[in-house]
Parts: structure tokens; sequence; C-alpha cells
DNA sequence: CCCCGGCCATGACTTATGTCAATTGGCAGT
DNA sequence: ACTGCCAATTGACATAAGTCATGGCCGGGG
């Protein structure tokens, strides 16, 4: 058990943290690569240790929607269903905990304290999953990408408003935010014409005014 | 105890129930009124028995979104957080049951059975939380009006194909689906010349050919 | 060092959707 | 039956976003 300050994890005695790591294992995933595909069966619970993955659904059309991006210390695949209705693909290589998803359930139903810290998890996503309905549902493009900048900014380790890296490609952009590549280059180009932010190099985000960018992603 | 065929419910014993009973209250609400604002503290869980209730969230720029249409067995107010991030409004003249949130959780942490059904609620509202995502960030005016269509011949009670009673306006299509008024209704009027969709009266749906519907809705 | 290929940016143009305003249509109350 | 009201439709127009095409930039492989 390399990885302890889980929110998974608070709480729990030692011999509960050493019942988790029995059906616990170690999972390395190379940038680009699906962990898992739309429909697959919902068999493992993920905890995100390092690198960044992405939750997506992909339709039968092609359409492509990116439902979150991941970063250390999140989980994925948290489900009631026998298969995930959504992809995961790494952005970087990307280190997991996989958990037995069973077995996790079966150990939350004896551990109160485990399955509180599972409730609190699906209560985050789900929080976050209602913002970007709700930015989705209402917001114009450069709105929508201030929205992603200020998540980028709260979660991405080591991220401050003078540098962001942008492990997200344009076209990530675009899927995370329901607009196509084009809209989103020029929504960019718009935001730094009006000195909201700066791009220093094609992956680096410098956010100039940081109040007019939480203004405009509000939620 | 009037309400008894409620997921909520099932497997529990008698004594459980009655134990429920103890702080369930019955409520009741007038049409276009408000059970409780957005940011309000959440005290209490409640279950849809009659009418129709909208999950809706207001920024303060004024923008509406509907984030849920809900109907008889559906649940709100399901939540971690100590206020909701919501508003609900009727719909309609509605009947729900009231159930203080804190006696409820301290309830679940006895009986799992009814955890087990709080779980699975909040599971089913999550699939559809997603779904409603992904339509708002790649499908066309037209699409999301078949989405629309498909839930709500679905889940309101007594829809037919043949005869959908619209309950929602035109404002309200156009909040849940991220359009405008206008758009809601020449999408309408393009899917009635298309012979898609007749509507024989404002407040009536007519779907003439539901496999198109439901191929243009799908996710 | 140079070339190639994958992103990205940009321009020109199209289209979908939003905006504003006028009109219609149904319904309730008199 | 008339009136007034509210919601929905429709038209004319504006604008945001999508589409298609081109060219630039940068990094990796030869």
């Amino acid at each position: 058990m390399i990885y302890n300050e889980c929110i998974l994890f608070h709480g729990l005695t030692y011999t509960e943290l050493k019942m988790l790591d029995t059906f616990a294992e170690q999972k390395k995933i190379a940038a680009g690569k699906y962990l898992f595909d739309q429909n697959s069966p919902s068999d493992n619970v993920y905890n995100v240790i390092s690198g960044s993955v992405t939750v997506e659904r992909i339709s039968s059309n092609g359409r492509r929607q990116i439902i979150g991006i991941l970063y250390p210390g999140d989980f994925l695949g948290i489900t009631n269903s026998d298969h995930y209705d959504y992809a995961v693909r790494s952005l970087t290589d990307a280190e997991l905990y996989q958990f037995n998803r069973k077995r996790l359930y079966g150990l939350a139903k004896e551990v109160p304290h485990l399955k509180a810290n599972i409730d609190q998890i699906s209560s985050t996503i789900f929080a976050r999953i209602l913002d970007h309905l709700y930015i989705l549902g209402q917001k114009k493009a450069h709105e929508r990408l201030c929205f992603l900048f200020i998540q980028l900014l709260e979660r991405q380790p080591g991220a401050t408003p003078e540098r962001i890296d942008l492990i997200v490609s344009r076209q990530d952009m675009a899927d995370y935010l329901g607009l196509t590549i084009e809209t989103v280059s020029r929504s960019l180009a718009k935001l730094k014409n009006d000195g909201v932010i700066a791009i220093p190099s094609l992956n680096h985000l410098n956010i100039l005014d940081l109040d007019a960018v939480k203004e405009l992603a509000d939620t």
C-alpha cells in the first residue's frame, strides 16, 4: 500500500487497510491508451496515482464527449451497474490503483468508514458533473474555456495562474466543452486579444486576469 | 405509509418500514411553486408521489438550466452536502413524501437494504445525468428534442407514442435542452414537416415515426 | 541538417441558433 | 360572444459556431 493519502482510506484501521491491499493492484498505462472501453464489464474501481486520464463517451456516429479529466487522487469506475457506460483514456503515462469492485463493495459493507468514503467520492463526482452540465447547456465558447481553465487551475498538480501545463490537446478541450477544435482555437485567440490570458507556448497557459476568468467561468 | 411500491422500500421488514414512517411526512405543492431554493440547507430527501417537478439550476446572470424532470417514484435531494446545489419547482400540483435526510441516512446505516436502495437510486440519477451531459455537448436542436421525447415517453405515466402530454412548456423544453424557446418552436416545426411527429394540440405530442425519433435521440 | 507528419492557427464561407419584434391562437373570465 | 392575456409561432435579421481548406510551426526520425 504505497498510496496512503487517498480519501478512500481515511479513518480506516491498519487491519482494514491490509484487507484492501489484498485485492488492490497497481496498474500502468501508456499515454493515449485506453484503460477500458465503453460498455466493458465494470470489474474494477480505479484510483489515479500519477499522470492524467479522461473519462469519455463515444456514440455510434462517432461524436465524442469528454466527461471528466482526472488527476492523481481522483477515482473512476464507481458504479452500481455491471458495465461502465464510458471509456477511460490516458492523457499521459499514468499509474493507477486497481481495486476489484465486487470485493471493494463487499468490504465496504463490513466497514462503514470505507462506505462513507466511497459515498463522499461519488458525491464530489456528481457535483462536478452538474457544473459541467450547466456549462454545456448555458455558456458560450469563451466562457466554457474559462470554466476549463479554472478546473485545470484548481485540480492539476502544480498549476498556478501564471503557469498551467495544457496536457490536453485542442481536440480534447473541444470534446470536453462541446465545441469544435477551430472554435477552441479562435476563442483562445479572443481571450488572448482581450488580455485575459497568454499562451507563451503551445502547451502553457498563463492566466493574466484571474478575476475575469472566474467571472466568465462562473457556474 | 401510503406509498409502498417505492424502490426505497424494497426488501425492508415491516418494522423497518415503521421506523421510516416516523420521520416521513406528506407534502403538497401547487403548480409552479418552488419546493426549495438553490443553496438552501439539504434537510430532506423527497420522493414524488403524484404530479411532476423539475430540478433546476439558476446562475447569477439569470440563465436557467433544467437538470431533470421528475415523475412519481422519482427521488430528489439525495446528497452528501449540507445544501442543495439546485432548486426544485413543481410543473403540476404535486404530492411528495418528505424524509428527514439525517434520520434517513442514520437509519440507512443500520439497515443495509435501505442503504443499497439509496445507492441504486443515486446510480440511476447519475446515469441519466451522463446521458443529458452528452446530449448537451454533442447534439443539434432537433436531436435534443427527440431525446426529450424519448425521456417523456419512457418515464411519464400513461405516455404512449400516439399521445404524450406535454406538461412542460416550450420554455421548459428550451431550458432543459440548452436552447431558446424560438429554436424549440422551429425545431418542432421541422420535425412536424418531416413527418416524424405531430402536435394535434399545443400540449399533445404524437410520435409518428418512433424509430426515427430514437435514432435521432440516440446517446 | 533536413524533411515529414501531426497539431494548431487562420481565412473564407455556410449554417445553426439566438435575438428582437410582430402576429397568431387558445383559453378564462366577463 | 367579446375581451384580454399569455404562450407559442413566425419572420427578419444578427451572430456564434461549424465546415472546409490552406499554411505555419514544431518535434522526431532519417
